[in-house]
DNA sequence: AATGAATGAGGGTTCATTCAT
DNA sequence: AATGAATGAACCCTCATTCAT
C-alpha cells in the first residue's frame, strides 16, 4: 500500500481550494445561475466530474465559496482589531481603512456581489451572512463609534446610521470592482484613495468641533 | 373604422407597461438568468407567448426594463433640479434627499440590483448605464459640490470622491432593499431617515467651520 | 337586409382561390412544415384568422391546394387529349409536349414538389395522388405507347418503363423549377426546349427503323 | 495512459456515423422541418442531448448528412469511372447503370429528396450541391456523350439536354423510392430493371443508325 | 365576414448531474 | 481519484389555432 506521492498528495489537498478559487471567479463574473460548472472545473484545471467529488452540487459549491471567503476575511479583521487600541478615529484610520484596502484588492471582494445577487434565492446564505457578517460587523463598528461619542471624540450622532454611512461606500466599491468597473475604459475610482478619503470625510463630520484630532493627518 | 374596440385597445396599449412591471419584479427577485419568462408573463396576467408579441427575447425585455425605469427616474430628477436654486446644502437637502426617498420606495430601485448583477453579461447595458446614469449623475452632483466649494460654503474636498461618498450609500440602500432586506426579520434601516441622516453626516463633514448653515436644520 | 355590394361579393367569392394561390406559393417555397399560416394569409391579403374561415386547418389547406391544382391540370389534359387523334408520335409532339410546356410555366408545377415532400406524412394525399394522377396518367401514356407498338410505329419496348422514361424528366423539370432552379445564377435548362428535345430523343429511340416519321420535325 | 477504454472509445468514434444514419432516415421520411431531434437521437440509440455533443444544431446536422452521403457516393463514382475506358455506350451500360443501381438501393438515395426539399431554405446546401454534384456530374456525362458524338458512335444531339434526359429519371427513381414508393401497395417500378431499360431506350435514340452496337446486348 | 391579440402545446437547445471506465 | 460521455429535465421561443370584438 504505497502512500500517495507528495506531489499528488499536495495536489489532492489543494483541490478544494483551487475549485473554490475558480468558482468564486466564475460565479462573481457571470452570476450563479449563468455560471457553468464546466467553466468552474476547467478554470480549476480539472474535468467536470471531479468537481462533484468535492462538492455535492452547484448550490453547495456556492455556499462553500461564500462561507470560505467570508470566514477568511473575518478572521483577518478580528486579528487586526485585537492588535489595536486607542481613539476611535485612529482605529478607523489604522485598522478599518487598511483592512478594506486589502479586501478590495483581493478576489474575496467579489463575495459581496455574490451575496447581493443570490441571497434571495438561497435563504441559507441570508441567515449565514446576517449572522456572520452583518451582525458582528455592525457590532464592531458601532462599538468604535459609540466609544468615540462616549469619550467626547465624536459628536452625538445616530450610531446605527453612521455605521452604514461608513460601510456602504466600501461595500459599493467592492461591488463596482466586479460589475461596472471591468466594463469601463478608465477606472472610475482609485480604490485605496477613495477608502481613505471617504473615511476622512466621515471623520470630519463626526469629530467634535473642539477636538484636537480634527485635522486630516499627513 | 377602428378595428379594435376601446376595451381591447386599452389592453394592447397597457400590455408593454404591465410586462415591464412584472419583468422588473421577477428579474430583480430571481436575477435575470434564474428568472423564467413564464413567471414574468403570469405575473403580468398573460400567457407565455404573449410576452413575445411585445418583446423579441428575454434579453431585449431586460434591456427594455432597464431603459424604461432609468429613463423615468432621470426625467423626474431633472425636473426637480431645474425647479431649484440656492446653496449647495439646501440643494442636497431639498432635492437630492427627496428624490432618493421617492426612488427607494419605488420598484425602480430594483434596477440598481439588476444593473450590478447583469452588466458584465450584457455590454450594451454597461454602455447605456454609464452614459445615461453614471456620467450625468456624477456631473450633477459634482456641480453641486464644486459650487459649494467655490462659494466657500464647503471645505475644499476632493469633489469626485465626495460625490461617491454621498451616492454609494444611497445606491446600497436600494440594493439592500432588494437583496438582504426581504430576508430579514426586522428592517435593518429606516430608508427615509437613513437617507436624511447620511446626507446630514456628509454635510457636517463638508461645510466650512465658520459657515452659518452648519447646524442641522429642524 | 342589404345584400353585399358586388365588390365585396366578388371579394368573398374570390377568397378561397386567393388563399389557395398564396398557400401554393408558400408551401412550395418553404415546405409545408416550415411554412407559416401567417405568410399564407398575408400573401393572400387577409389576416391570419380569415384563413380559418375557409379552411379548417393548415393540413386541410394543404390537401385543398393539392386537390385543386391537380384537378385543374387533369381537366386541361383530358380536353387536349379528346381533341386529338392520330399516330402516337404526333400525339406526343402535339399534345403531351404543349401540355407540359404550359404546366411547367404555371404555378401548378409546384404541386409535384409538394406531393413528393409531404406524401409520407399525409397518407390521404398519397391515395388521392395515386388514384387521380399516377394511375390515369400512366393509363393515358401507356395507351399511346401501346398503340404505337401495335401499329408498328414504335419498336416493341417495355411500355411501363417507357412511360416513366418519358414522364420522369418532365416531372423533374417541374421539381427543379421550384427547388434548385431559383438558387442558380443562370437557368440550368430552357424548359420548353428541354421538353421538346427530351420527347424527340425518346421518339428517336422508340420509332421503328423503317418508319418514315423518324426524322425530327422542323 | 489512454483516458478511454477501447469499448467506450469505439462508441465515441462510431457515434457521428450512427447519428448521421439516423438523421438521414428521419429527415428523408419526415422532411427536415417536421423531423424531431428526439426522433433522430432515439433512432441512433442515444438521448436527445447526446446529439448535441456531436453536432452544433439541427441545421448543422442536416448539412453534415448531405455532405457526408454525397461525398461517399461521389468517391464511389469516381473510382468506377477511372477504372473504365471504351465506347460511350459501354461506359453508360457498365459504369453509369451499376452505379445508379447501387445508389438506388442505398439509403444515400434519400439525399435527393432532402436536397430538393430543403435547398430553398438553406442556400449553403444549394451552393454545395451545385458545386459538388450538379457541375461535376454533368461534366462527366456530357463528356461521355460528347465523345460518343465525336467518334460517330452517337447522333449529333444536344449534349446538355441529353444529359438531363438520361439523369432525371434516375434521380426521380430515387425520389420515388422515398416519397410515393413507400405508400404504394405494390412497387411501381423494379428499380434495377428500370435503370437498365431507361439507359437502353436512350441509347436506342442516341446511337447512329449505321453503328454496329445499336442492338441491345444480351 | 374579418380581424389580430392571445393562447399554450411543442420542439430545439443547454447544462447540472451521473457513472462506467 | 479522475475522467468526460451520456443523460434528461428544464427553459426559451415559435406558431397553429381560437375567439372577443
Amino acid at each position: 500500500m504505497s502512500p500517495l506521492t507528495p506531489a499528488r498528495q499536495r495536489r489532492k489537498e489543494a483541490r478544494p481550494q483551487e475549485l473554490l478559487d475558480a468558482a468564486l471567479q466564475v460565479f462573481v463574473e457571470k452570476g450563479f445561475a449563468a455560471a457553468r460548472t464546466d467553466d468552474v472545473a476547467h478554470r480549476a484545471g480539472v474535468a467536470k466530474g471531479t468537481l462533484y467529488l468535492y462538492f455535492a452540487s452547484k448550490e453547495e459549491l456556492l455556499e462553500a465559496v461564500i462561507r470560505h471567503y467570508i470566514a477568511s476575511e473575518i478572521a483577518a479583521g478580528q486579528e487586526a482589531l485585537v492588535a489595536h487600541a486607542g481613539p476611535s478615529a485612529a482605529l478607523l484610520r489604522e485598522v478599518v481603512v487598511p483592512w478594506w484596502q486589502r479586501l478590495v484588492d483581493s478576489p474575496a471582494s467579489g463575495v459581496f456581489k455574490l451575496v447581493i445577487t443570490e441571497v434571495r434565492n438561497f435563504p441559507e446564505i441570508a441567515a449565514f451572512y446576517t449572522r456572520e457578517v452583518i451582525e458582528p460587523g455592525e457590532r464592531v463598528l458601532a462599538g468604535i463609534v459609540q466609544r468615540g461619542i462616549d469619550s467626547g471624540e465624536f459628536r452625538p450622532v445616530d450610531v446605527h446610521h453612521t455605521v452604514y454611512s461608513l460601510l456602504f461606500p466600501l461595500v459599493m466599491l467592492c461591488l463596482h470592482k466586479h460589475s461596472l468597473g471591468p466594463c469601463m475604459d478608465r477606472p472610475m475610482l482609485d480604490p485605496h484613495r477613495f477608502i481613505r478619503d471617504h473615511v476622512e470625510l466621515l471623520l470630519a463630520g463626526l469629530l467634535s468641533p473642539g477636538h484636537g484630532a480634527a485635522a486630516t493627518p499627513a
